[in-house]
DNA sequence: CTTTATTTCGCAACACTGTTGCAAATATAG
DNA sequence: CTATATTTGCAACAGTGTTGCGAAATAAAG
């Protein structure tokens, strides 16, 4: 009998579980496609879509929309389980391409009467401490 | 002869001023789709991208990423000339799915030491004062 | 264990945003 | 007017993200 699972592409439907551990052991946030080109082709692409969509969705992880318009994805540390907006800025460097959530640093603003917030999404972009200014 | 240019699709030359009119007259951010809705058929897809490119450049309007990666303009109120980085918050309406800069709103945050700043992108989702809570 | 239901998955196909190369049209400078 | 620079349209492409559907894997029920 064909076997329409082959050595290349072994579904143990993990996806979910593999990206969240890739997610929480990285420093920076993650993209869709820094997935892809960890996972290889072991998964499929709209798997992977589905599985941060879900990841999303539970909380443990959160959006961020980089400047360039693509979501990244890092793991939630400082929310508890509540997981209200993300009161926190990430940072984006231009010159190593890494976005990183600068957890301590809770910016603040007063919205005008009348405005309710669900989301936040604080994104700087420049240099960061680890490249040449 | 010819006309390779028909009634239907007159052309002026003068793309990037009638963009940038629009955005003007807009009392929220404007997004590309905005405008081909507004424009019609008069100018092609790719000329009003590079005529959104070249008001970006020149400092006279600014691009906010909105929550869902697609791109808005605002023209530039509160900036001067030397168009440093937009220290203002924008608000995205989950409601109405409008784009407004608050531009009296500054928020505040602290870097820490060895990042430098090229530009800002803070933008609140949630229901704006002119929809119902 | 066997059957059923739920979830996850792969594939194809699509929509949307944005970019690039090139040639034609228009505007500007001399 | 002629030469140069800018703007435009078209085609083609790349990347991100979504949807439908049927199959496979897992979980739940009998």
């Amino acid at each position: 009998m064909l076997q329409k699972n082959n050595m290349n592409k072994p579904r143990k439907n993990n996806t979910k579980a593999v990206v969240e551990k890739m997610i929480r052991e990285s420093e920076v946030a993650v993209s869709h496609s820094d997935i892809m080109a960890e996972l290889g082709k072991t998964r499929n692409r709209v798997t992977i879509y589905r599985a941060l969509d879900r990841l999303v969705e539970e909380g443990v992880i959160h959006r961020i929309v980089n400047i360039d318009g693509v979501s990244k994805f890092a793991a939630c540390q400082t929310c508890g389980d509540k997981h209200h907006y993300h009161n926190h800025i990430h940072f984006s460097c231009t010159e190593c391409n890494e976005v990183t959530c600068l957890d301590d640093v809770e910016p603040s603003f007063n919205l005008p009467s009348g405005y309710s917030v669900n989301e936040v999404n604080f994104t700087i972009s420049g240099v960061c401490n680890k490249c040449p200014q």
